[in-house]
DNA sequence: TCTGGGGTCCTAGGACCC
DNA sequence: TCTGGGGTCCTAGGACCC
């Protein structure tokens, strides 16, 4: 078979890392990139630890308020998620001077194949050691990266050699890397599957391929094979550039669990304003709109429901999730979080064309694109809405 | 110690059509 | 008279990833 060379390039902590780079006193310090801590009363998670805060047991997703516990003298940072875009734009420019196929996994992660970039770069090892060099020399951080056949082999290696590791896994190789690995380490095998697989007595990858797929099956509810391919290093899926959002959305936990309807409703419309320009600005409409609410226990549900046709308004977003908002809160709902989802999403086409098909350009669509530029130019707060104003007033914000 | 916000993909069941 | 089977679209929930 036609042997690929995937590289999988993962930063090391970034956000904590482009901060460092940024602001030299904070080197050698724990540092934790998160939600306000709040002095230990603070609701949101750890986005990234810094090395140095990580040897206090901190890690990602942890409750801001367990790290605060376990060390209140970390420095605490805000996330700058303008910024980190900004370095993943530039992280990912390097990345295409090796290759044009390069698939970005999220903002501080990419795929790459460079099979036909061998004979002008050298061996997987070779591009691999002068990826890191260009992401040291042009942006003073840290790369690690994972050289093998496919991406799931890629994947695990590049996390196998962190931080600033380069590790290969020769074709051959991978079942003999892949086996005394932890099952957690398959793609797809979160803490459910994971306690599942345990149940049944299955803890290492190797494990997975000593039962059959049927029997995985059977435990999981499909999937078995798949995850079985997994198992033995054997992964198909090609490396492929973007291809654009399936769906945009916002969602907002409250400071405090709220039951107020103005709160509720005035902050599902600021989630709606966001989504709708974000649609706006992808140049995409969406049929679906989806609206999530977290009641107070945590408890979680989603109402949505399909547009005749494509909207990319706040003018006709809002009302739509208005209506699925009240079909999912009652007037007692103690509310923790509520979100706001597009999704279903067909390419919006300019209004020069919607013309050429004889239908008249539409007056929301026509005020959106003047707040747009309004906002492009003066800044979010320029324009805003006088109920968003209202209540946050009411709220004492 | 309670659990963010951005996403993707999958499943199950119902409506509806032929 | 009670009843097939395939296909598509839709909704709700959930697991998972970073």
């Amino acid at each position: 078979m036609f042997q690929r060379t995937i590289l999988h390039v993962d930063m090391d902590a970034f956000y904590a890392g482009v901060e460092v780079r940024d602001r030299p006193e904070l080197r050698g310090k724990p540092l934790v990139v998160g939600a306000d801590p709040k002095g230990g009363k603070g609701r949101g998670i750890v986005a990234t630890a810094s090395y140095e805060a990580r040897r206090f047991g901190i890690h990602s997703a942890q409750p801001i308020s367990t790290a605060y516990r376990l060390c209140p003298h970390a420095v605490y940072l805000l996330p700058d998620m303008a910024k980190y875009a900004r370095v993943s734009d530039e992280i990912m420019h390097i990345l295409l001077s090796f290759t044009d196929l390069v698939e970005p996994v999220s903002i501080d992660e990419a795929f790459l194949d460079v099979t036909g970039s061998r004979r002008l770069f050298g061996s997987g090892r070779d591009i691999a050691r002068r990826v890191k060099e260009r992401i040291r020399a042009d942006l003073e951080l840290t790369a690690s990266v994972g050289v093998a056949a496919n991406k799931f082999v890629a994947k695990v290696a590049s996390d196998f050699g962190k931080p600033d590791g380069l590790v290969v896994v020769e074709p051959g190789e991978e079942p003999a890397f892949l086996e005394p690995l932890p099952i957690r380490r398959l793609w797809g095998v979160g803490p459910k599957t994971e306690e599942v697989l345990r149940r049944a007595g299955l803890t290492r990858i190797g494990d997975l391929t000593r039962v059959t797929s049927e029997d995985l099956d059977r435990r999981l509810g499909g999937g078995g094979e798949h995850l079985q391919r997994l198992a033995r290093g054997v992964d198909d899926r090609p490396v492929s550039p973007e291809e654009g959002y399936k769906s945009i959305g916002h969602e907002t936990t409250f400071e405090r669990d709220t039951a107020d309807r103005e709160v509720l409703g005035a902050t599902l419309l600021a989630l709606t304003r966001k989504v709708a320009a974000r649609l706006r600005d992808h140049d995409v409409a969406c049929r679906t709109v989806t609206v999530k609410l977290r009641e107070a226990d945590f408890t979680t549900h989603t109402r949505r429901t399909t547009l005749d046709e494509a909207a990319d308004t706040e003018e006709r977003i809002a009302p739509v999730a208005a209506r699925l908002m009240r079909t999912l809160a009652g007037d007692q709902t103690l509310v923790r979080l509520i979100g706001v989802y597009a999704s279903n999403l067909v390419s919006a086409r300019p209004r020069g064309q919607l013309e050429l098909f004889g239908r008249p350009p539409r007056k929301d669509r026509d005020l959106a694109a003047a707040v747009d530029d309004i906002v492009r130019r003066f800044g979010d707060a320029a324009i805003t809405r006088a109920r968003l104003v209202h209540a946050g007033r009411k709220r004492g914000s």
